[in-house]
DNA sequence: TCATCCAGTTAACAACTGTTCTCCGTAATT
DNA sequence: AATTACGGAGAACAGTTGTTAACTGGATGA
């Protein structure tokens, strides 16, 4: 199916995601806002005119890199809200999860966490629609669930959000305790599964 | 008790305080991590090796900002938290509370929830210090409430740092609807108080 | 094989940055 | 009244920034 790229277009897609790398790794350090072209090119190893080849400026890039940090994000969201075992241990699932991908794509949680209400808009909207995605996902998978008969789609939509937003919460709190103790870490894992769990409690007595 | 300030401590304050209000205007299209010492004093019509007078960089002006934003809100917090009415009308009000402060500080909220994961590490931690002061205080006012009967102390502080983070979830969402019709307005203040309603119902089932 | 395309280079531009040192005028202190 | 303290101004510094233009050389397609 796929064309087999050309020497040339594999070439550019490298370079293109050495840049996306460099400045992912800049990032650690500092906000899109001030991270420079020539700042990126130079840890690249390439002139900074080469940029223009790929991205029309810094905000561009940056919304390249919301696609990469969360666009292939999707189908583990679905398949952790929907595997169905027992209540407790699908939370604690989760949080494991969460906990291994801040550990796999540490500076992907560390983007999206300081980009979400940074200071370059093209790329915060870029981050709320795909916000805006995950959270319609997981109200699609907890529709399924019986717990949820009865429920409106907007109150349904109202808890996929906060959901949404604590893993969010709780993918930051791991990446701060990533250079913490072990002990450190265990804390951070057990606080939000119980967050997790008093979420879950007041979803199944809401219609009371 | 306080003595008058000489009339040059107090011109001293002035510019200081122009300084403060100048950067968190420019903080409104940007992040703190690009923000220009000359930028500032620019904006403020002064040398900009004034700034040194009163700041030893920016990074040091951001914590001066963190202490101005967050510094004069505990006794709100408290009050919040505390006042005792049905629960349903003290949700009510607390996402009224949160309302208003959004309008009557945007820049304020803007720039803690933009720096509270933002690049530059110092307003970081003084962020996260006074949001942990602010979990303390809410989990004392809980503590205090007949429903926290048998409650662990370790809950507690997890009740209270989930409200926390709600609180500045909900902030940041009525300060994007700001420029929004009144009708998103509302639908915000709707959906807000309803999370915070299913978690109030999650802590009332907690020890089930 | 030859003409075209195009990712990347080189050079130059004006504008901007943080920081140092020296100086000024005036409020505060003696 | 004389002296000191100090907030702010001015000028200069080397270094950085984004963007433009014209150019190069190797892959692409006729």
């Amino acid at each position: 199916m796929s064309h087999t790229l050309g020497i040339r277009q594999a070439q550019k897609q490298k370079t293109r995601q050495s840049l996306l790398d460099a400045a992912l790794g800049l990032l650690e350090e500092q906000s899109l806002s001030s991270l420079g072209l020539r700042e990126v090119t130079r840890a690249v190893g390439v002139a900074p005119t080469a940029f223009y080849r790929h991205f029309r400026s810094i905000a561009d890039l940056g919304v390249a890199l919301v696609e990469e940090a969360l666009g292939s994000l999707h189908p583990m969201i679905r398949t952790t809200v929907s595997t169905a075992d027992d209540h407790d241990q699908r939370i604690e699932r989760a949080i494991e999860l969460i906990a291994g991908h801040v550990h796999a794509y540490p500076a992907h949680v560390r983007f999206i966490a300081r980009e979400r209400h940074g200071g370059v808009q093209p790329v915060r909207e870029a981050i709320r629609d795909q916000l805006a995605r995950f959270g319609q996902e997981v109200k699609e998978e907890l529709a399924k669930d019986p717990v949820s008969e009865g429920w409106s789609d907007d109150d349904l939509l109202m808890l996929a959000n906060l959901y949404v937003d604590q893993m969010l919460i709780t993918a930051s709190l791991f990446l701060e305790a990533q250079e913490a103790s072990d002990e450190e870490r265990a804390r951070v894992a057990q606080v939000a599964q119980r967050q997790m769990r008093l979420i879950s409690t007041g979803r199944h007595h809401w219609l009371d």
